[in-house]
DNA sequence: ATGGTAGGCGTCCTA
């Protein structure tokens, strides 16, 4: 089962550039982020009409998440539980439940999720950045109790090391490499999820690309949308990759797709 | 050197 988290920086000016997308790849389950639109906006019947169930979770202008899944979904969470802001759209979760070949039940939750940017820092929104991290490092210790495969994917907002930006050094102080906010990631990680790109590849690469100063261009990339992986989800990683494709199309996101292969 | 660009119920805010 293949799946993939992405930042569209709105639904409805990206949507040709996903369905010619996952025409392409495969994917069995999407995790959008940065839909910036409310529940009715979204084009729901274009995707389920290639196939997909839709569950989202929007939110007026800014911000919104949704999940699109090829096998039967049960929404288990709308908005992240205690969220520091509960108006702001940045958490969506499933169970979603692939066809077992002998009948066996292969269930696997994901979710979705648009963490805070946190600019500027230090602040108020870095404030609420940090508060966000620490009500999802809670809810993942819940969810890793279950013991079963899962999959926490976003736009993080957060570099986990220097080799993950082109040049560490211009975003020493910048909300997304700060210490603490790197800190915040690896406690998450700690609990013991798997970065399920970086597990099978030790190359750079990014996965956002500013669309401004001509950063795609000069490859000025940054990894922050991330795929983790509990343990039960881990076992059954065989590949992972950032399809840099989307991002060289014609008004792109300024994100690219992360994705992962679970063996079913 | 504080620019640059993109999106949205937009004349600013967020990223």
């Amino acid at each position: 089962m293949r799946i993939a988290s992405w930042n569209v920086n709105s639904i409805k000016i990206r949507l040709a550039h996903l369905l010619d997308w996952l025409k392409q790849s495969k994917t069995d389950v999407v995790l959008l982020q940065e839909i910036k639109c409310l529940d009715d906006g979204f084009p729901a019947l274009e995707l389920e009409t290639v196939g997909y169930n839709v569950a989202v979770h929007g939110q007026k202008t800014y911000n919104g998440v949704a999940i699109l899944s090829r096998h039967p979904m049960t929404v288990e969470q709308r908005g992240l539980p205690e969220a520091p802001d509960p108006t702001q759209s940045r958490y969506i979760e499933a169970i979603v439940e692939p066809p077992g070949a002998d009948g066996a039940r292969r269930p696997v939750r994901v979710a979705s999720i648009y963490f805070p940017n946190g600019n500027p820092a230090p602040g108020p929104k870095y404030d609420h950045k940090l508060a966000f991290m620490a009500k999802l490092e809670a809810h993942a210790r819940t969810l890793l109790a279950f013991e079963e495969p899962l999959v926490l994917g976003g736009d993080y907002n957060v570099i986990p090391q220097p080799e993950d930006v082109y040049d560490p050094k211009a975003w020493a102080t910048d909300a997304l490499f700060l210490p603490q906010s790197r800190a915040a990631l690896r406690r998450l990680v700690n609990l013991g999820f798997t970065d399920a790109f970086r597990a099978l590849h030790a190359e750079v690469a990014y996965t956002f690309w500013d669309y401004q100063a001509g950063a795609w261009q000069k490859d000025h990339g940054l990894r922050i949308d991330h795929l983790l992986l509990s343990p039960q989800a881990a076992d059954r990683l065989t590949a992972s990759g950032i399809d840099k494709k989307p991002r060289g199309w014609e008004k792109p996101s300024d994100h690219t797709p992360v994705w992962c292969e679970l063996s079913v």
